[in-house]
DNA sequence: GGCCACGATACCGATCGGGTATCGAGGCGG
DNA sequence: CCGCCTCGATACCCGATCGGTATCGTGGCC
C-alpha cells in the first residue's frame, strides 16, 4: 500500500472512470486496472463495482477513498514542511493578467496561513502568454485560463465562465439578448500579437482567421473595441464600463480557469497549492458545469 | 516519496546506524544507504550527518523523522479502517502462559479504543512454544519471551527482565546476595518437554545440558522446585512465595519479552498493534536494558 | 602501522511498473 | 437481430528499479 498506489486509487474513484483516471495520471490504462485490482487483493476487500452502467464505489471503497484523500493530503503537508525547514519553500505562481480574478491573494494568503514559512511568489503576465511562462521556467505554478499547448504540462480546472461578444453600446448588436459566432461575421476582431499560443488565439476569435487590431492586455482589448468599433470575445457577466457591453455568445464553450504546472515537477507545495486552489474554488464548479464539461468532452471525440 | 523510502528512513533515524536498521528491516546495508541518498536528492536537504563518530540527524531531518512517524502511524490507521470497513478487523494474538506480563488485556483494551471495530482473540500457551503457534499460524502475533527459532518471523523487543535461580528457602544458596551459573552446576534442574524450542532450551537450561523433571507451565516450575529440589531459572524480582526464592544469575542475559509476527504477514491490524504495544511498554525500556541490549549485541558477533 | 567498524560504491540479477495490442461483455442503433 | 462501440480486463514485452554480493575508502584505536 504505497502512496502511488492510492493516488491511483483516489483518480479512479474520482472519476469513476478508468480511462480517464488513467488521462488524469498521465498513463495508460490497463496498469492502472492492474494497480486497483492489486489494491484490491492487498486490502482484501472489493473497491470498485465494475458494471456496464459504469463505476461505481463500495463502501469499502468509499472508507478508502476517504482515508486516502487524508493521507496524501497529510503527505503533501510533509513534504511541505520538509521543504520550509530546508529554507526551500519558494513557490512562483504565474497569474495572466485578464484582471478578472480576485482569487490569487487570497489563495496565497490561504497557501501561508496552512503552511507558514512558504515564500509566495507572483509574477503576473499579458494576454500573449497564456502559460505565464511555465514553458520556459519563469514560474511554477499558473493560475490562468485554457486553452493553451498542454504538452508536458499538467492541467487542473478551477472553474468555468461564460463568454461574450464585447460591442460599443452603439453597436447594432448591442442590443440583442444573446448572440451566435455567426451574427458576427465579417466583422474586424481584436487579434494577439504573433507567437501568441495557438490554441489561445483559436478560442478567442471563435475558431476562425481575424482580420483587425493586435492587443496584450484586457485594457488593450476594450480601447480597441472602444476606438476602433471592432468586436471581440470576453468574459460575460461582468460590467465592461465605459460604453461597452458584453452580449453573451451561446455557440462558445465557457472559458476555463485552470491551475497549470510542469508534468513531474517535485516542488513540494505544487500539490499543496492545487488542493488550496480547488478548495477556494470548489463552489464555482457547480453541477450545471460539470455537466456543460462532460457535454464538451462527450463533443470532442466524435 | 513512498511509504516505504519514509519507513526506511525512520528506521535509520531511529538506529542512528545503518547496519542495524538494515537488519530492522530484513535487508542489507547498501540499498538502504541508496534508498537514503535518493530520499535527500529528492528533499533537495541532507537528513543525516555521517561522521565517523556516527549518525546523527540534522535539523531538516528531525522535522522528517517526526512526519514520517505521523504519516506511517496515519497509514497503518488507513489499513485498520478498510480492515473494520471490510468485516476483516480480526486480530489473533497468542500470549505465553508464564503469567508474569499483566499487559495483554490492557493492550487488547487500548488497540479497541484506538481502531473501533477490531476483534482481538487472545490464544494463551504453555512454555512448550514460546511463538504461541505463529508458525503453525494458530496466531497473529505473539506477546511472548525471546529466544526461539526466529526463522521467518519478525521479532521487536518490548521489555527485558532480569533473572535468577528458583530455589527452596532451605537450600544452601537461598541466602546468597547472588549466583553464578556455575555455582549451580550439578544439580538437578527442570527442563522442557522434547519438542520445546532448542534455542529457548537452551536459554533457560544456563547454556547446558540438564538433568531432570520435566515441565510445561509456570505452576509445574515451581512444583518442581518446592517438591523435587531441583532448581531453574525464573525471572527475578517476583515473590515466588511458598517456600521459594529466587536469587539473581549474574552471568545470564535478561530474558526479553518480544513482539513477533510471521514476516510479510499482510494483516493491516499487526503494525498498529505493534505501535500500541510499543506505546505501552516505552517506560520498560530503560536506557540500561537498552545499554544491555547493545552489549549483548556486540558480544554475540565475535 | 595495521586492524576494525561502517558507510559508500560497483555491479548484477530479479522483480515490478508501465506500454501496446487485443480480448470480451454489455449497450445501442440500424 | 446483428454489428458496432465503449470500456474494463488480459497477454505480452521492455526498461527502470530494487535488493543482493563483493569491494572500497576513511577514520578511530590499540
Amino acid at each position: 500500500m504505497e502512496l502511488r498506489t492510492l493516488r491511483y486509487f483516489v483518480a479512479v474513484a474520482e472519476e469513476l472512470h478508468f480511462g480517464r483516471a488513467a488521462a488524469r495520471l498521465h498513463m495508460s490504462q490497463p496498469p492502472l486496472s492492474r494497480a486497483i485490482k492489486a489494491l484490491e487483493a492487498e486490502t482484501g476487500a472489493v473497491l470498485l463495482e465494475r458494471s456496464s452502467a459504469g463505476v461505481a464505489l463500495t463502501p469499502v471503497g468509499a472508507v478508502l477513498l476517504a482515508e486516502a484523500r487524508a493521507l496524501l493530503d497529510r503527505a503533501d503537508t510533509l513534504r511541505v514542511r520538509v521543504a520550509v525547514a530546508a529554507g526551500a519553500a519558494v513557490l512562483t505562481v504565474g497569474l495572466l493578467g485578464d484582471s478578472t480574478d480576485p482569487g490569487v491573494t487570497r489563495l496565497a494568503r490561504a497557501f501561508r496561513a496552512r503552511h507558514p514559512g512558504v515564500e509566495i511568489h507572483v509574477r503576473e503576465t499579458d494576454l500573449t502568454d497564456p502559460t505565464c511562462g511555465l514553458h520556459a521556467g519563469a514560474v511554477d505554478i499558473a493560475l490562468t485560463r485554457a486553452p493553451f499547448d498542454e504538452t508536458g504540462l499538467t492541467v487542473r480546472e478551477l472553474r468555468a465562465d461564460p463568454v461574450g461578444a464585447l460591442l460599443r453600446a452603439d453597436d447594432p448588436q448591442a442590443r440583442r439578448e444573446s448572440l451566435r459566432l455567426a451574427d458576427l461575421a465579417g466583422r474586424r476582431w481584436f487579434r494577439f500579437p504573433d507567437g501568441t499560443d495557438g490554441q489561445w488565439q483559436s478560442y478567442w476569435s471563435g475558431g476562425e482567421e481575424r482580420e483587425g487590431p493586435v492587443v496584450r492586455a484586457v485594457q488593450e482589448c476594450r480601447q480597441a473595441v472602444l476606438w476602433n468599433g471592432t468586436v471581440g470575445m470576453t468574459l460575460a457577466g461582468h460590467d465592461p464600463g465605459d460604453g461597452l457591453v458584453v452580449v453573451p455568445v451561446s455557440d462558445m464553450a465557457p472559458s476555463r480557469v485552470v491551475l497549470a504546472w510542469r508534468e513531474g515537477d517535485g516542488n513540494p507545495l505544487l500539490r499543496s497549492f492545487t488542493q488550496v486552489a480547488a478548495a477556494a474554488y470548489r463552489p464555482c464548479l457547480t453541477p450545471s458545469t460539470k455537466a456543460a464539461q462532460a457535454e464538451a468532452s462527450k463533443r470532442r471525440v466524435p
